[in-house]
DNA sequence: CGGCATCCCGAAGGATACTG
DNA sequence: CAGTATCCTTCGGGATGCCG
């Protein structure tokens, strides 16, 4: 798989058509978020990342990290001691996005009730035929 | 912070509780955020929601109406005329959700130079063989 | 310890066609 | 106009194994 596509057709779809899209494009992945809240505290290991954040695996916290180092939101530093040590932070533009992320957190706190009570009115009345067979 | 240990992984632990994963969960979708932005500025028809958002299909628009919907973030209004009229509105709870959205649209317009030139750095430095040929 | 390579599955979403 | 229904492809991401 070969991120680097020199085919021009692939550019032809509108990439960049709401900065919203794309800020969540960025953010959209199941683990994002929690990784960038996870080293928003300071410097943190990868095995500390892996114990933190619960149902991850070993694979996607490598690629999600990877991902979020190339967007420049994450850095990696390596200590070559033995064993091996890395310890990821997030970079100040990180910190930042950490800081929106947070007015997010708040509103959903405070409407989590609201969206639970019009999910079950919604299906309360959407679905009551389905007890018949 | 000087003490960084297993404090902060241990913040970290209580994952599916983690209110921020539940509203991108709610806006993950490829094109909820698009329609939430349509329909901010007043209430909206089915066809022009169509138009607006280019390359949306039918079927999606449909999908993601209902969920958002469903979740009491957008409203319905079916005028009994012929041919049919319906128009979509946001809940003010759904226009509290826009307000927050704007701050990481905003991250996203100031940083997003930042972001593609890191992508290319990274790119440029991991994958240097592909330049010569 | 901190990865990367491989296989595989389910869900998201596109294409297309039909309808009240 | 405003949907539904069906089929099909893509791909995010889980499970597992190996390696410096």
């Amino acid at each position: 798989m070969s991120r680097r596509n020199t085919d021009a057709t692939a550019q032809v779809v509108n990439v960049h058509a709401c900065p919203v899209r794309e800020v969540l494009d960025r953010v959209a992945g199941k683990w994002s978020v929690q990784i960038l809240v996870a080293a928003s505290h300071g410097p943190i290991r990868f095995t500390e990342l892996e114990r933190g954040i619960e149902g991850i695996s070993r694979r996607m916290l490598t690629l999600t990290l990877r991902n979020l180092e190339r967007d420049g939101l994450v850095t990696r530093t390596v200590y070559p001691t033995v064993p091996p040590r890395v310890e990821y932070g997030l970079t100040p533009v990180a910190l930042e996005l950490h800081e929106t992320l947070l007015r997010l957190t708040d509103w959903a706190e405070r409407n989590r009730g609201y969206i639970a009570q019009a999910r079950a009115a919604y299906d309360a009345e959407h679905q009551p035929e389905l007890l018949d067979a």
